[in-house]
DNA sequence: GAATGTGAACTCCTTCACAGCA
DNA sequence: TGCTGTGAAGGAGTTCACATTC
């Protein structure tokens, strides 16, 4: 046993979306042999506010030490069992394109307990080839090879026109995880899990910032 | 003129975040034909609630008809109106990898005002390529490019090494828009917008979910 | 009748202020 | 003294309820 969940409670989906980025500055401190850390030095490090940083690790219990700090590679410990990353998550990628291809390459899946076991795509031309040191695989094998690998992810990266039919298939593999890049909304049944990464959203959001120019809320600094 | 912006009020930032997912629902509604829509069947096909979609219409102004619905072209004007779109925005994509080149290629950029207009890359033998018909140049001209053909966003796909010195380097050319798939902070001039887009997040996020799987919130049906 | 538009209630998240502890 | 941990206050976003208009 590595790391005990002694708090229970339930974290709100606000700072779950900020654990992973703690992690990772955690991960570079580490790296660099830093022992210990105030949150005030941490939140700096990633760009938000010390109280919020100190809120947010409260959902998971009480890790610091009053007058220190918190200790560097506990902290990461929490915080990477509470995302669950202690069990690995076989991740499959439907759809070769430039996309599924640069996702298949990316080291960021395969770090951080998210192996990429099978590749996927409907054209012949393409099954059978390699990328990133996976075989491409047909559509017809989703499913079986699926269940075989234990795949818990399901990574969407086809044109929008696909994406429906692939979340379906995905889902009739057992797959209740998806990642989709595909600009569409997708139906899936509510056991299922969806998000949705858009970069033609995020380019329209930053159009509107730079529309209306809004003073940015101050970032902490150390005084 | 097409169309004006009667109601200059702010508009909140979530419903900004919206705003692109409806403006698409309504572009794939116009390609079928339909003219008009209500709130509850457009809530439908995006994965909101009718009180949400008619609350985010509003803060843009009355538009809708009572009793029938929105038009569904007026209504795509006075989005693309508010989101910006009627200016083009080029775009500039640092990192010629296997997601700078996917970026590249990607038509989400291409369309909806956003071109892509000049590559980059600091390695020798990749500088002169031409990448989706447009050619690679060296790190050394982005400054002088970027003022020449009105760059007013820069997008990052290099490793998160590099991605600092490449913000700074987007911010020297006059880039106050920088979208960075690289999973570092970047400390950049407080009139700079900065959005990260990290597909290791993406990844804990969902695991965290798989974990503690929630029942998700329901979605609006038509009755 | 049918659907929009919006004040008010409610829920969720962030920030403040400060008590508690090393 | 220095920094964490947290109840309370404040703010943002969502949902409700219903008045309004075609």
């Amino acid at each position: 046993m590595t790391t005990e969940l002694p708090a229970p409670r339930d974290v709100p989906d606000a700072t779950v979306s900020r654990l992973p980025v703690y992690l990772r500055a955690l991960a570079e401190l580490a790296s660099r042999g830093v022992r210990s850390i105030s949150s005030q030095e941490l939140a700096k490090a990633v760009g938000v506010r010390s109280t919020q940083l100190r809120k947010d690790l409260s959902h998971l219990g009480s890790y610091g030490v009053r007058g220190v700090g918190y200790e560097v590679a506990h902290l990461r410990e929490v915080i990477s069992a509470r995302l669950g990353l202690t069990v690995t998550r076989p991740v499959v990628i439907v759809g070769m394109g430039n996309l599924g291809r640069a996702l298949a390459g990316y080291s960021g899946f395969a770090n951080r307990a998210f192996p990429v076991v099978a590749l996927f795509d409907r054209d012949p031309e393409v099954v059978g080839t390699v990328v990133a040191g996976t075989p491409v695989s047909p559509m017809t094998q989703l499913a079986r090879l699926s269940k075989e690998l234990g795949v818990t992810i399901g990574v969407i990266a086809t044109h929008p026109a696909s994406s429906q039919e692939v979340a379906d298939q995905l889902v009739d593999a057992g797959i209740r995880s998806i990642l989709t890049f595909a600009s569409a909304v997708l139906s899936v049944p509510e056991y299922v899990t969806v998000r949705v990464v858009d970069l033609g959203t995020e380019l329209h959001v930053l159009a509107f910032r730079a529309l209306n120019r809004r003073t940015e809320e101050p970032r902490e600094s150390i005084s």
